[in-house]
DNA sequence: TTTGTGAATGAGCGTTCGTTCAGAATAGAA
DNA sequence: TTCTATTCTGAACGAACGCTCATTCACAAA
């Protein structure tokens, strides 16, 4: 939210309302955008959602693209603000990256329909606002390259360092896909079995040990 | 296009013209869509494209949905016209699997700009339409699914058949991640290396052996 | 009480788009 | 050639959209 605020402008001054109103746009436009996708949500059902005119909400917006940009930003910054507090650890990094592992999952099966939407959405973002999408994105897979790292340091995992990146975007997709395959993968599976299959999958690719 | 070729109804009663007029459609679509997006893409733009007025266009479709729905066909038909010639195996199954990830993958990477196409506009169906690709795309999986099966069978993979499913999507999705993560992974890697990679990741995953 | 400020309003502008339809062109049969 | 069936054409339609701007209004300062 906070690099956003900065780049869109707004007619109005007074710096607190616009932090305001842009929080009402963005909680009446997250939904509908979800539901109907963009293109077929009008600027006017987004105001008429929380009672503001169409005249107003154009003070405090330039485009509707500003919008989507808002709610991406939005959507991003709610995803990584769930998982961080929990990713604090002391353990080795084999419990660390299976925790790590059981929260994102979890956070992806809650925030699906969020997940899915900035897969299909965020192509419609000029390049600048893309790019700082997708520099956000890659601060999450961060955290899993993080933990392969220290994992291959004291020995746990069996991976070069140099696989470490696709082996934590893997991950990231791994989790994902949960939403973006939900039409197949949730019809065979609940998410506790999912995220159960997974972890043991991913930490067997990663195993010096032999697991029978 | 079989399939579709039925389903959309036609003003136009000689059948192989509209086979005809439909492919040039879908050709002179394909590439705006991809481009552009569905929805900046207007169907004035399409018929223009191959010198169609737009009157004309009208009378092989009803709606420009239905553009969707075929382009959508057509690229996954051609995607597993592609593969499957490669697909008739004598050697055991985890060569067979190594020959399969590798001509996916490659295929996903020529075809990479449909790939990503898909995953971005297959929302805008209606029902009935995406149910219909989706199928499409469970059948693709399956391939690898026989694979998966055959090498438990065979003992080479050490996997329980009830995770076999997952498997195969995980394998489906690593290949497509290529065209969807591509902002970063191509930065890092080629598709050669990617390949190999994954190759051997997926491979370490189903091991029954270790390997050092 | 008067004046100044800035947020809120919504009718409406200009434009675009998907779609239709009356008629022109064309091909094939008689 | 004439007649008919079929395909092609693009002007026209009208609904919908993003966005603007002249105006109103509430409140605070003077």
């Amino acid at each position: 939210m906070d690099r956003a605020t900065k780049k869109i402008k707004s007619q109005v001054k007074n710096k607190e309302l616009v932090e305001i109103r842009r929080k009402e746009i963005v909680k009446a436009a997250v939904d509908l955008f979800v539901k109907k996708g963009f293109h077929k949500t009008t600027v006017r059902e987004i105001a008429r959602r929380f009672g503001m005119s169409i005249g107003t909400i154009y003070e405090y917006i330039r485009t509707k693209e500003d919008i989507l940009y808002l709610v991406c930003d939005y959507i991003h910054s709610s995803v990584s603000e769930r998982v961080k507090p929990f990713l604090t650890f002391d353990e080795n990094a084999r419990e660390a990256l299976r925790r790590a592992i059981n929260i994102y999952f979890s956070i992806v099966d809650e925030m699906q329909d969020y997940i899915l939407f900035l897969y299909q959405e965020t192509k419609s973002l000029d390049r600048e606002a893309r790019k700082y999408i997708f520099r956000a994105e890659e601060h999450m897979t961060e955290i899993f390259e993080k933990i392969l790292y220290r994992g291959i340091e004291d020995g746990s995992f069996s991976i070069s360092s140099e696989d470490v990146k696709l082996m934590a975007h893997n991950i990231m997709v791994l989790g994902q896909m949960w939403a973006f395959r939900r039409w197949v993968l949730q019809k065979h599976y609940k998410i506790d079995r999912y995220i159960d299959i997974q972890t043991r999958f991913i930490l067997k690719q990663l195993d010096s040990k032999l697991r029978v």
